[in-house]
DNA sequence: AAAGCGTGGCG
DNA sequence: TCGCCAAGCTT
């Protein structure tokens, strides 16, 4: 071999890498890691609209260790995972507090931080300092598993440890090359080394890939074993009353954590029981105009769900105090409220612009 | 160790 | 239309 992988993929990524992406050209571990952790499990064209607006609202660390959660809900509503959302804003205080702001330079320091795991530690301790660590995202599973020839789905612990090893070995010995040798890996995957039909031709690292090699480019990696998504169905109160929507804050934990969500409605009730839950769980007292709309499917990773919401236009609303977490948010309010993305959607007729 | 956690784009 | 999965982490 005329150079070892980590000299051929560097060189490759001074010459045909990504170089313009608005996280890089910077050494700011701020601007690095929140572009990392909006990055996990998300491709970088959606994550370019939020980015750049997050920084917007929040150009340092101490700006978001300082804004309020609902803030930093709606900057991330959209982007999905939204723990992601709850662990930046608690890591950004531990920032501010623990480290006077600054980010601590160590790969173990960073993973003890919330929502930095051993991968995004790594990519952040590179690009912002040079640290010699290796990172293991989706694209870089996928050409470690190809180019080592490492069977098995790359979901499971076993498969996964053998390809940290991998990463481990492959590293340069300069730290200076660090950077680009971490953005090489991660375009390789992303541009080169793509899941269905890689351009082996262009790639830096083929002579010596044991898929190619072996004509196995597409059975490595192994492909997640899949099984059928199970089906729910959710019916959602969606009442108007006077220029004002009815919403609920979702507990932290589970699907939507944090977010404004329209509330829910027991599936199997009649219209009795609804007026009674009405009254008694949302203290509405008259209602002017009830009505089924149409149903939203709506698809997570996980399962599918279909939404119907129930109109309900509401005159009256009795001097009880209602369930807890409810609030009524005027039509303006709503353009900056933290929704997910089918509520949203349901929405969208009632939220001012 | 495996499941839970969003959304959008692509073939 | 539908299944797959992307710069993963947490429990």
């Amino acid at each position: 071999m005329a150079t070892d992988f980590a000299t051929r993929l560097v060189d490759w990524q001074h010459e045909h890498g990504r170089h313009d992406l608005p996280w890089q050209n910077t050494r700011d571990p701020y601007r690095i890691w929140l572009s990392e952790i909006m990055l996990q499990q998300t491709q970088v064209a959606t994550v370019l609209g939020y980015y750049e607006r997050f920084l917007n609202k929040c150009p340092t660390v101490r700006d978001l260790a300082a804004a309020s959660d609902d803030v930093v809900m709606a900057l991330w509503a959209g982007l999905g995972y939204y723990t992601r959302a709850r662990n930046l804003h608690k890591a950004a205080k531990i920032v501010v507090e623990q480290y006077d702001g600054a980010f601590p330079n160590d790969v173990d320091a960073l993973a003890a931080l919330p929502g930095i795991g051993r991968s995004t530690a790594a990519a952040i301790a590179a690009f912002a300092f040079d640290n010699i660590a290796p990172i293991l995202d989706g694209n870089v599973k996928r050409v470690l598993a190809r180019h080592a020839g490492v069977e098995g789905f790359p979901g499971t612990s076993a498969v996964e440890k053998k390809l940290w090893l991998e990463a481990e070995s492959r590293l340069p010995a300069q730290p200076s090359d660090m950077v680009a040798y971490t953005q090489g890996l991660m375009d390789l995957g992303a541009t080169i080394c793509s899941k269905r039909s890689p351009s082996c031709m262009l790639c830096p690292v083929n002579i010596d890939c044991a898929a190619r090699i072996e004509g196995r480019i597409e059975e490595i990696p192994a492909a997640k074993p899949s099984k059928p998504l199970p089906h729910r169905t959710q019916r959602y109160l969606l009442a108007v009353h006077a220029d004002s929507v009815l919403l609920v804050k979702r507990p932290p934990s589970g699907i939507w954590g944090g977010l404004w969500c329209l509330p829910e409605l027991s599936n199997d009730s009649s219209a009795a029981v609804d007026d009674l839950m009405l009254n008694a769980r949302f203290a509405i007292k008259r209602v002017t105009r009830r009505e089924k709309m149409n149903p939203l499917d709506h698809s997570f990773t996980h399962f599918k769900l279909t939404l119907n919401p129930l109109l309900v236009e509401v005159s009256q609303l009795t001097s009880q105090a209602s369930e807890p977490g409810l609030m009524w948010f005027s039509f303006t309010d709503l353009a900056d409220a933290a929704l997910p993305k089918p509520i949203k959607t349901l929405l969208l007729p009632y939220i001012a612009r």
